[in-house]
DNA sequence: GGGCTAAATGACAATGTTGTCATTGCATGG
DNA sequence: CCATGCAATGACAACATTGTCATTTAGCCC
C-alpha cells in the first residue's frame, strides 16, 4: 500500500503539500494539485487513517450500538426489526458527513455494552449512539469523553435522545381519520406497560377532545400484553366489545399493523368488512404487513430512518462543540401513510391540520 | 485520554512492559501484571488503536456493505429487510474473534461500492463483506489487496460466497410435507428469473422424484412477478387453477411467507380452509408474518444469521491466510420451522431423512 | 563464588500522517 | 533596484504504539 511519501517522490513534491491536497487546503498551484492527483491516482494511494487519527485526533468513526434492553427486559410486543431502518437512516447521515459507521450489537444483554463502549473508545470514536428495539427507559453507561446520543429510547439523566413522537403519531392517526368524516373513533392500543402505550393513549384521548368527539362514542381498549407470543385474545375479546356497542365507531386506530393484521380477520370473523363497514389504522407502517393484506393497511409510520437520520446529526452537533438546545428529548413524527383499510367516509371537509398523509403508491422496500 | 506512557509511569514499569502485559505476551512476573493492570484500571486507559495499527499494520476493523444490487437492479420481490439478522450474525462472529464490525451501505446504487471501498481501505480494513437483499448474481469491483466474501449473492469470478441453499431448503419443504403424509403436493413459487426461483423450482421436482410422488399430481405454478408492488393477480390465477384439479394437492409449498399469507386469504374465498382441506408451507421465516398469520404458518428459514456468521468465519480464514476450500460458494440450509399451517396428515411414516424440523414454541425475535 | 542460561525488562527506532514554523519565489510599490 | 508582503512549499517534530535488540536480574550447577 502506497504512503504519502510515495505520493510525494513520484509527484516530486514534498509530503506536506500530498497533504494540503489531500486535505485540500489552501494556497497550493492548480498545477501542483494536479500533478499530485495523478500521482495518488497512479499509485491508488489511500491516507491511513490510523496514521491521520493519531496526528489529529480525529477518527471518523461512529459507533452504534444495537440491541440495548433495559434492565427489567421486557419483551417487544411489536418487537422491531425495524432498526434496520435506523442503521441506514444513521448511515447514511454518517456517510453525508464523511464519517464511518462503527457497528456492534449486545445481542439483547446489557452486560455487553461496557464492553462494547471500551471496543469503541479504544478506536477512538467521535461519538456513540445507543438504539433499542422499542421506546422505552433504559440505563447505561455513559462513556466519558465522548458524546453519546440515544435512540429510541431515552434516560433520565439528561442525555441527548431522539424518540419516537408517539403522541403526535397517534394525534395524527385520529386527525386523518376525523378529516376522512369520522366521528366515533375506536381505540385498541397495545399495553400501557409499554412508553408508546401511555403516550398514545393519552394522545387518543386528547385529539378525540380536541375534534370535539363524543369521548362516549369513541371506546378505549387495550388489545395487547407484554409477552412474548402474546396470542392475541386481549384483542379478540376489545373487537367484540367494541363492536357490540350500540352505537359502534367507524373506525378503529390499532396498537400496531400486525395487531391490525388480526383485528382484519377477527373483525370479518364477527361479520364486519373492511373498509365498508369499519375502516382501520395500523401503526409503525411495517411494510411487508401493511401491503400485504387486503384492503392494505392504512398506517402511521414510526420514522425509524429518520431517528437515525437525526441522531447521527445531533451527535455531530455535540462533536463539532456546537450548544445543545436545551430540551434533551427531540421527538421525530411519523407520517400518515395512506392505503385502502380507511378510505374517505364521505367528501372530507379540508381542515386537518396536523395530519400530513402521504400516499405510497405501491411495495417499496427503500424508505 | 490516558496513553501507554501514563500507565507506564504510574506501574513504574517502561512502556513496553505495559505493551506486553496488554498484549498478553510471555515472560512477565505475575506480580508485575498485577501493578500494570491495577495502573490501567486507575487511569481507564484503553489501547489507541490508530497507533497500534500504524505499527502492527492489524486495525481489527471488518468492513461489511449492505444494499448492493446487481447492475440490472431488478427488485426484490421478498425484498429483505432480513439482512439485519445477517448483521447480526455478522456482528456477532466478529465481536467472538475481537473484530469490530464497520458498516457502510449504497442506499441501492452500485455506483456508491467504490466509494465505500475506498473508505474502508483508508482505515485498513483486513476484509470486506458484501451483502445483498436478496439471492442474485453481482459484478462488483474486487478490493486488491483485502481478502472479499459475498454473501447472499456470487459472481463468476471465483470471490468467495456464502449463499442460501435454496435446493436443499425447497427439498426440506417437501420432505417435511411427505414425512407428514402428503403424496400430492403443489408448488408455487416465485418467479424464475430470481435465482432462488430456479433453484427452488428444481430442487422441488427433485425431491418429489426422490419420494416417488407422481408428477402429474404435484402441480407447478409460478405465482409471483418480477416487479415491484405485485399485485398477486398471478398467485390468485394459480391457486385457482390447482384447486380446480380433479386430485387436488393436499399441501401447498408457497414461494415466500407474504405469498402464504395471501394464499390463506385467497384459498379461504376458494372455499377451502388451512389446514383442514390443504396444508401450507411459506418460505423465508419472516417471523412478524409467520407468528400473525392463523393458523400460523409453517416455513422454511432463510438462514440469514447464520450465513453472516459464515461469511465472518469464511473472512477470518482469509485474513490469516489458511487455505480456502476448492469451492468458491458455500451453501447454508435453513431449517423446516413448524408452526400450525401444516400438520400431520395422518399417522407419518418416521423415515425423512433431510428434514430437521424444529418447533418453533412462540414468537421471539431473536434468531 | 564464578560462570552460564533463561527469564524479565528496557531503550530506541519506526510506523504515516498533520501541525508548526521556516523558507523560497514572485510580484508589487516606492 | 531593493524592500515588502504574500503565496506556495518544505523541514521537522510529534502522535501512541509495537518490533528488535540489548541489558539486567535471578536461578542453577559445578
Amino acid at each position: 500500500m502506497a504512503t504519502i511519501f510515495d505520493v510525494a517522490q513520484l509527484a516530486g513534491v514534498s509530503i506536506k503539500t500530498v497533504s494540503r491536497v489531500v486535505n485540500r487546503e489552501a494556497s497550493i498551484r492548480p498545477e501542483t494539485i494536479e500533478k499530485v492527483k495523478r500521482a495518488i491516482e497512479m499509485l491508488g494511494y489511500e491516507p491511513h487513517r490510523g496514521a491521520r487519527l493519531m496526528r489529529s485526533g480525529k477518527s471518523g468513526l461512529i459507533g452504534l450500538i444495537t440491541g440495548v434492553l433495559s434492565g427489567s427486559d421486557l419483551p417487544a410486543t411489536s418487537a422491531g426489526l425495524s432498526d434496520l431502518h435506523l442503521l441506514r437512516g444513521a448511515q447514511q447521515a454518517c456517510s453525508a458527513a464523511g464519517k464511518t459507521l462503527l457497528m456492534a450489537d449486545t445481542a439483547g444483554e446489557t452486560s455487553g455494552v461496557e464492553s462494547l463502549l471500551r471496543t469503541f473508545i479504544s478506536h477512538r470514536v467521535e461519538g456513540v449512539i445507543y438504539t433499542a428495539a422499542y421506546h422505552q427507559q433504559v440505563v447505561l453507561p455513559r462513556p466519558k469523553d465522548t458524546p453519546l446520543v440515544l435512540v429510541n429510547c431515552f434516560d433520565l439523566a439528561g442525555t441527548p435522545a431522539v424518540v419516537p413522537d408517539d403522541g403526535l403519531g397517534q394525534a395524527r392517526v385520529v386527525d386523518h381519520l376525523v378529516g376522512l368524516g369520522h366521528r366515533r373513533i375506536g381505540y385498541v392500543g397495545i399495553h400501557e406497560g409499554m412508553v408508546a402505550g401511555r403516550l398514545r393513549k393519552a394522545a387518543f384521548i386528547e385529539a378525540c377532545r380536541h375534534h370535539g368527539l363524543d369521548a362516549a362514542l369513541c371506546p378505549i381498549r387495550i388489545g395487547s400484553t407484554l409477552e412474548r407470543g402474546d396470542p392475541f385474545t386481549l384483542l379478540a375479546g376489545a373487537l367484540e366489545d367494541i363492536t357490540r356497542l350500540p352505537l359502534r365507531p367507524t373506525a378503529l386506530c390499532l396498537g400496531n399493523d400486525v395487531m391490525a393484521l388480526h383485528a382484519m380477520r377477527l373483525l370479518d370473523s364477527l361479520g364486519l368488512r373492511v373498509p365498508q363497514d369499519i375502516a382501520l389504522m395500523g401503526y409503525d407502517d411495517d411494510a411487508k404487513i401493511c401491503e400485504a393484506t387486503r384492503p392494505r393497511l392504512s398506517t402511521v409510520e414510526l420514522p425509524y430512518f429518520e431517528m437515525g437520520r437525526a441522531a447521527v446529526l445531533r451527535l455531530l452537533d455535540a462533536i463539532a462543540g456546537r450548544p445543545a438546545p436545551a430540551e434533551p428529548w427531540q421527538r421525530v413524527a411519523g407520517d400518515v401513510v395512506v392505503r385502502d383499510s380507511a378510505p374517505a367516509l364521505e367528501p372530507p371537509p379540508s381542515d386537518s391540520t396536523r395530519a400530513r398523509p402521504r400516499r405510497r403508491a405501491s411495495y417499496s422496500t427503500a424508505p
